[in-house]
DNA sequence: CGCTTTTGACCGGCGC
DNA sequence: GCGCCGGTCAAAAGCG
């Protein structure tokens, strides 16, 4: 058909010059003319005819192409019928096929765990793992003791809270924080993809804007649940004039009057940015809260650049002069959202406007963006802090400049080849828009939570900081943080309503920190 | 069927 | 006053 269309388009077009050839014959006064748009239009013929055969060519490609899949796709539905009988079958005909078997479940397993975590849903190409459905059951019905056991068994080692650190220095190792079994992975990578239903068993945002798309193109673009342990819900989308990412607002659904807002956009292709805006008027899920915990650890030890130390007790910023008295007591921290973006981008957003438990975690991230680490600082010559409070301004703090970042990783990994040819940045990103609200007072008169305080205080409202390159550090100081195991072992036992084995060793640690 | 996303329309603030 | 721009609304469509 449409090579009848193509012929039909190439006769027409030869018998038209044709006649206009003649018709400039016999028409000498205006002869050169004519000739011109002869020439002209002899041009326009052969361009036509050059476009028709790239589209010949297109077509004949496109037709082998589809030939090519439609094989393939054949041998695939062979393939997984012959499995289906393998399952139903209850043994084995003979030693082969049992091998055979055995060599697809562990390739299928194979695959789930290089992305780091399940998905959702399986990838097409790859049949569901007994396992895959024993943790789908476990995540879609928490509550079910039944399911939770099913799933420990399933686990490989159940639920510890032992933390795996790679080395940065071999760039070609994932990079991980926190890493666990399947569904307690808490993963910033610069080259997995970040799950579509994190460890936390929220769903990852489906406005994670088109990058996610090319990732996880059959999961991740449908599912539209923030994974802060808040319910959002999308309300409208803009393009932004000189950015060519959308930006997406959402609001909490949890109760319906609530007037918190959250707004997600991407400043360029490896940051995603959230802002979040207003006060829950509701009680906080308790997956929620949990989720604080682990990130208000996680925030805690990431901005303090893998010091421990944060001895100041008073931080000057930019004339805003924050208190900082009773430091020392500094309770188990459990304000801000940690979120891991299934955009892709290693993204983490940090809410500083949602209730709170204790407004000194923030008060204390505060002091560490004012004094940096003093010993990151002297080992990597690492800048000085680029903050600015300003109201309704997006401050960036960098760890490490963009001119010298080579240098600071020269220092740090000795070889930073692949972490240059990274597209992302390891970011740590929070936002806290300007708050006309009392400058140095509550911003509310209500506490909506019985834990929990409000964080709009001191004319803040958000803050933007970014942490690029994490140093590695940095990430083994994270994951062996005695506060934010315990906070991830809170987290994650309030989620699963069981209690979170810690080894020993760090639970004494948990307890003997503030 | 209910919930969510999508997307064009609408509105108000702001700069010229 | 006008146009631009960001934020919100609401109807339509999609999805489970």
């Amino acid at each position: 058909m449409m090579d009848d269309f193509l012929k039909s388009r190439h006769g027409g077009e030869e018998r038209h010059a044709e006649m206009r050839k003649l018709d400039a014959s016999h028409d000498d006064p205006h002869q050169d003319i004519i000739r011109s748009k002869l020439d002209s239009t002899k041009v326009e013929i052969e361009e036509a005819r050059e476009e028709n055969r790239i589209l010949k060519s297109s077509l004949s490609r496109i037709k082998k192409e589809f030939e090519v899949l439609q094989t393939q796709y054949n041998q695939l539905t062979v393939q997984h019928e012959d499995l289906n009988k393998f399952s139903t079958k209850g043994h084995h005909q003979d030693k082969n096929e049992d091998e055979e078997k055995e060599r697809i479940s562990e390739r299928d397993e194979l695959v789930l765990l290089s992305l780091g975590t399940r998905l959702k849903s399986p990838v097409p190409s790859v049949s569901v793992t007994n396992k895959e459905e024993k943790t789908k059951d476990f995540m879609d019905e928490t509550g079910d003791e039944k399911n939770i056991d099913e799933h420990k068994r399933s686990s490989y080692q159940g639920l510890s809270l032992g933390f795996e650190y790679k080395d940065l220095s071999n760039p070609t190792e994932k990079f991980e924080i926190g890493h666990n079994q399947a569904n307690t992975s808490l993963v910033v990578s610069n080259k997995t993809k970040i799950p579509s239903e994190n460890s936390f068993g929220f769903k990852n945002d489906g406005d994670d804007h088109e990058d996610e798309e090319e990732l996880l193109p059959q999961n991740l673009v449908k599912k539209a649940r923030m994974n802060d342990g808040c319910q959002w819900r999308k309300y409208g989308q803009k393009i932004a004039k000189g950015n060519p990412c959308p930006r997406a607002y959402y609001r909490c659904t949890i109760a319906p009057s609530c007037p918190v807002r959250k707004q997600r956009c991407s400043e360029d292709m490896s940051i995603l940015i959230s802002t979040y805006e207003g006060t829950h008027n509701h009680p906080l899920p308790l997956s929620a809260t949990a989720m604080a915990s682990a990130t208000s650890a996680a925030a805690s030890m990431l901005l303090s650049g893998a010091s421990s130390s944060s001895s100041a007790a008073a931080a000057d910023l930019h004339g805003l002069n924050f208190s900082l008295s009773g430091n020392s007591n500094i309770p188990k921290p459990k304000s801000p959202f940690l979120q891991t973006s299934s955009s892709g981008h290693p993204t983490v957003t940090l809410d500083l406007t949602t209730s709170s438990s204790s407004q000194q975690p923030f008060l204390s991230m505060l002091n560490r963006f004012s004094a940096p680490p003093s010993n990151v600082s002297r080992s990597n010559s690492y800048p000085s802090t680029n903050l600015n409070f300003s109201n309704s301004t997006n401050t960036l703090m960098n760890w490490g400049g963009v001119g010298n970042r080579n240098e600071q990783y020269r220092a740090a990994y000795g070889n930073i080849s692949t972490l240059q040819q990274s597209p992302y940045h390891h970011v740590i990103q929070t936002r806290i828009a300007g708050s006309s609200l009392d400058p140095f007072g509550r911003s509310s008169s209500y506490s909506p939570h019985p834990t929990q305080t409000n964080l709009d205080y001191v004319g803040i409202k958000s803050i933007t900081h970014q942490v690029q390159y994490l140093p590695a550090e940095t990430i083994k100081a994270i994951t062996t943080n005695s506060n934010f195991q315990s906070a991830l072992a809170t987290a994650l036992s309030s989620i699963m309503g069981t209690d979170v084995k810690m080894d020993n060793v760090t639970r004494n640690e948990a307890e003997k920190s503030p």
